[in-house]
Order: C-alpha cells, then sequence, then structure tokens
DNA sequence: GAGCAGCTATACAGAATCGTATGGACAGCG
DNA sequence: CGCTGTCCATACGATTCTGTATAGCTGCTC
C-alpha cells in the first residue's frame, strides 16, 4: 500500500505557495533552501504529474497543477494547526488555545471586557482572535468558535441563536449641532453619510435596507474606521445599538425611520463539545452576546 | 516562530489512532514499530499536553485528550488524501483519480453503466468508488463528488439539482402468482414487505410516507440485499422506478396508493472546478442521472 | 504451567536527510 | 555599467532519523 508523498513535503509545498520562493519558505519553516527546494523536488518526482512549479531566478511560479492544490493544501495546514491547538492542553482542563472568528467590529468593541472576563477567571485560557468580515471556514477549521450574523445551516456544527442586535444611524451631537439637526430623511440630503467604499454585499444590504439613502460621501470597507468617523463627528453612520448606547455623545438619528436587526448565532464545530475550554468559551461567548443585545435595547442614561 | 510539530508525527498519530498499536500503525505506513514509537514519544513531547496514549502490553490507548484530536486528525488525513488525488495528473488533464461518494444502491445499480461509458471515452481516469449511505463529507474532502439525496446546503460546494427519483413498492411476479395478487392496501397484511431492519432514519422516513404499513416481514439495512430480495421472489419492497422498470418480471404493487419521490443532487466542491477531469465526471454525472431519472417516468415495454 | 503470539522499550549500526558553502543567473538602482 | 540583493542549483560533511536485533511484559491456549 503506497500511503502517498510525506506529508512534511506537503507541509513546504503549502510554504512555497504562500511564499512564492524556496528561500521564503525555508525562512518559514526554519528549513534551508536546499532543503526545501528537495522537497519540492522529490514531492514532483512522487506525484508524477508533471511540474508543479516553473523555476525562475525570482522565484517558483505554481503551475496550474499546484494551484489545483493550493485551497487543499491550505486545508491540510489549517487541520494540522487546529491539532496543535487541540493538543495545546488536556481536553478536560481550563487552560489552552481557543481561536474566535468574528467580525471587526464585534471583536474590538464588544469581544474585549467578555474575554477580560474570561480570563481573570481563567488565567491558563489563551484566546486568538481572528478578526475578518468574510465569514471564515468552521468546518474547515480556521477557527474553533465563531460568531456568525448569518444563520450557519450546516450539519456538524453546534449552533446557538443568542438574539438580533438592532443597528440604528447614529451620528455625534457635535456633528449634529454644526450641520444641523434633522427633522425628516429628506433632510439627509445636506449631510454627510458614512458607509461602504467597495463592499458590494454590504453596499447591497445597505441599500436593501433603506433604499431612499443619499449616497455615501465617507467611504471606507472597514467598519473600524467607520465608528471612528462617527465618533470623531465626520458625519451620519450605521452602528450597533448597543455600542452606541454606551457614549452618551452619540444620538440616535431618525431612529424611526431608520433601523434593522441583524441576527447572531455563535457557532462550534461538533468535535470540539468534549473539549472542555471550547464550551467554556462557547458558554462565555453565548451569554456575554446575549447581554451586549440586551442592552441594546435600553437607552442609555 | 514555531510551526508545531512535523507533519510526519501527526500521520503516525493518525495510524496509532486506528490501528490502536504501535506495532499496527508501523504496518499501515510501512514503518517499524520503534520508529512509530519514537514519533508519538516526540509528539507528546512537542505538544506539552501530557500523554496521548496509556502504554500496555496489548497495546495503546488513547486518552481523552487523544481522543479530542481524532476527528481532526481525520481530517488531515482526508486532505492529503485529497492532495494526492487532485495531484494525481496534470490539473487540465483527462487523467487521474476522481472519487465519488454515492448511496449502495446509485453506486451498483446506476452508476456502473454511466462510469464505464466514461472510461470508454476517457481510459486514463480512474474512479474511487465510496459506497457508503451515511453523508460523507466533501468539505472534508473525504471524496470529490457526490450524489446526494438531500439537498446540500454549504456554500463551496458546486451544487446541481437533477431531479426526482421515482420510488415504488415491486415484487417479482412469481411471489405475486404465488402469494396471490393485491387489489387494495389492505391485502398487504397478508405478504411479506422487505423493509430496513435497525437503520432508524429510513425506518421513519418510509413510515412517514407510508403511516399504513404492515410491519417489515424481511428485514435488512443493506438496501442492495432489498433489492436481490426483491428479485428473488421473497417479497415487496421499496425499490427505484427506474431500476425496476429494467427487469420485465418486476411488477409495480399498487402503484396508486404508493409512490414517492426523491430528490436528487449532484455535489462537488468549488476547488475542483479548475481541474478539468472533476468537472467531466461531474457533468457525466448531471446527464447520467437526469438520464436514470427520465428512465423511470417510462414503463418498460 | 509451558508455549505462543502480540505488544512495548532500548541499544546500536546504517542510511537518509539536513545544513553549510559555493557558483551562477536575474532584476533594480545609482 | 557595476554594484547589490535575491533567487535557484549543486557538492560535501555532519546530523538526524530509521531499521535491526533483543529483552521484557501480558494474555491466551493447550
Amino acid at each position: 500500500m503506497d500511503s502517498g508523498p510525506g506529508w512534511e513535503l506537503w507541509r513546504t509545498f503549502g510554504a512555497v505557495m504562500r511564499a512564492g520562493s524556496l528561500s521564503g519558505a525555508a525562512r518559514m519553516l526554519g528549513l534551508t533552501q536546499p532543503t526545501a527546494g528537495r522537497h519540492i523536488a522529490e514531492l514532483e518526482a512522487a506525484l508524477g504529474a508533471g511540474a508543479l512549479f516553473t523555476r525562475s531566478a525570482r522565484g517558483l511560479q505554481p503551475t496550474e497543477t499546484a494551484l489545483a492544490l493550493a485551497s487543499e493544501s491550505e486545508a491540510m495546514a489549517a487541520a494540522a494547526a487546529a491539532l496543535v491547538r487541540t493538543a495545546s492542553a488536556p481536553a478536560d482542563a481550563m487552560t489552552g488555545v481557543v481561536r474566535i472568528s468574528v467580525s471587526e467590529v464585534i471583536g474590538a468593541e464588544v469581544l474585549p471586557p467578555i474575554l477580560a472576563a474570561l480570563r481573570a477567571q481563567h488565567p491558563g485560557l489563551i484566546i486568538e482572535l481572528l478578526l475578518t468580515n468574510a465569514s471564515s471556514d468552521l468546518l474547515r477549521r480556521d477557527a474553533d468558535l465563531a460568531i456568525r450574523m448569518t444563520e450557519p445551516r450546516q450539519q456538524a456544527l453546534l449552533i446557538k441563536s443568542v438574539g438580533r442586535i438592532r443597528l440604528g444611524f447614529y451620528a455625534h451631537r457635535d456633528y449634529l449641532s454644526r450641520a444641523g439637526s434633522i427633522g425628516s430623511a429628506a433632510d439627509l440630503e445636506r449631510h454627510a453619510i458614512i458607509g461602504f467604499d467597495q463592499d458590494a454585499a454590504s453596499i447591497r444590504s445597505i441599500e436593501a435596507a433603506w433604499p431612499d439613502l443619499p449616497c455615501f460621501a465617507l467611504r471606507t470597507d472597514n467598519q473600524l474606521a467607520q465608528l471612528a468617523l462617527i465618533r470623531a463627528g465626520c458625519g451620519i453612520g450605521v452602528m450597533q445599538d448597543p455600542i452606541a448606547h454606551r457614549d452618551p455623545a452619540l444620538v440616535s438619528v431618525l431612529p424611526e425611520d431608520f433601523q434593522a436587526r441583524m441576527s447572531v448565532w455563535i457557532a462550534m464545530h461538533e468535535d470540539l463539545r468534549s473539549t472542555r475550554r471550547m464550551r467554556l468559551v462557547f458558554d462565555a461567548l453565548v451569554s456575554g452576546m446575549t447581554a451586549h443585545i440586551k442592552a441594546g435595547s435600553e437607552r442609555q442614561r
């Protein structure tokens, strides 16, 4: 039985794909360039599917065959990383690594206090935050846990719905006193709206929710920057109610005309159920996010 | 940057998990027992999460920590196997390995002629058939393509619906002439019904479709055995119309009272789109299954 | 209880792998 | 144009890893 080429070869293959050169890959992995070169040569010989790369003096360029392997190679790397995480502590311990995938806003604005409380109780926990708006793959184990705004419809995932976050338009009161307050939606024409730049999906969802919105005056795809712009009094933008309500200087704009809700789920791979720290963090995220959503329904005093 | 333990160590870890012993794992991988033992020891040292196995004179028993790693380890092995498959030929060639996951009935009764025609056109294709009724994981790449009877609701999958297969009750004419023909559903009480033994999901779906069915007289979870029993004249059972119609000796029983439809999808991982042979087999499955379903709507002559 | 079969652990020699050192090629820059 | 930085390919010595051989343990069978 031929069990294929050595797995170490696949590791350097992945590194070469990402680095674009043997030397770069060797630096990544703590090897030397000749070793990386030997690995690739051995891999090509073992596969017998022709060359994987075309060598040049400024690096290795992947052939079509190598490109077809790219995503699968990353999946293997993700699996290896997940193994290391899961094995970072005994399964029944409250120590070790947990990797959480969340959106930028949640990760920067909502999670820190939740995680702080969690780590105060369990100092051995190590949290890795993967801040990305593109939903990374839980099944592929790019992360152990995830907070999702779209319902994960996949088997093999442990899912808990925690409610819906209210969204609204907000502006700093200094901005409003400067640019003039707003009585009706028609007044928005005179105002600076903060929105997205190129993120087509977000733009479309905003347009779907509020079709008669004037076009964005300030554009960025970075949602944290949007929040900062609002707080700095640059204009009017979309904000989660619970986040806005923390700052008394932020004023809700046309709360009747512009509101939306965003459902929130916490998801975890089923296999992690028996790993105690994963379950612990899962429960902490559920209760923390529930509290966060609840805070949004109360106005600041 | 510490990039974790060597991937080869994970490979022997997986083998030890499956074999239950160092010696068995070594035989699987073409290594020797001392090497396997060294690998595990090195892995335990590298992870620092305590022992992965408790050694005994009759093998290695996984600890809870090791059990938590089992499924992820298999995912890594699946990724490695998928890499070997994808790299078994140049991406633009019509040769190489394609692994298909299908149900036992489809795999044994429907696919063979489709695959025969395909291989006649492209002799370089190597087909691996994974016959399992439990839907294996496409995202985890246990297989490259799959024929599914439930709609795959996952991103990153290329899905094509090919229609619905009609199901009905059938019996061999010899059986009916021996046991008496059937005029109404009440007559079924006197007859031998072929059905499932322990497969709770299948039993429930049958009961949902035909609530007033007498209990099964002949039981097996192996659907191929069910077909064989029907063909041998043992009794009445559920059969796909297109399969039944091939054999003039099979007679439809109460076609008005007992009928159902089973939707069929062909699914493939998105990443394989650019691999030409995968696309080829995908298209062949689509057209082949479409033809199969169409054949079910015509009675045999 | 002796014998057998299966397993793990250890010692040591051989083989495969790796790193160092070097040469050659190419692109960017002053 | 020459210099520099980066890259790949090759040769050779050192290290690491692997396999063989052996001892010890356990459970089963006769």
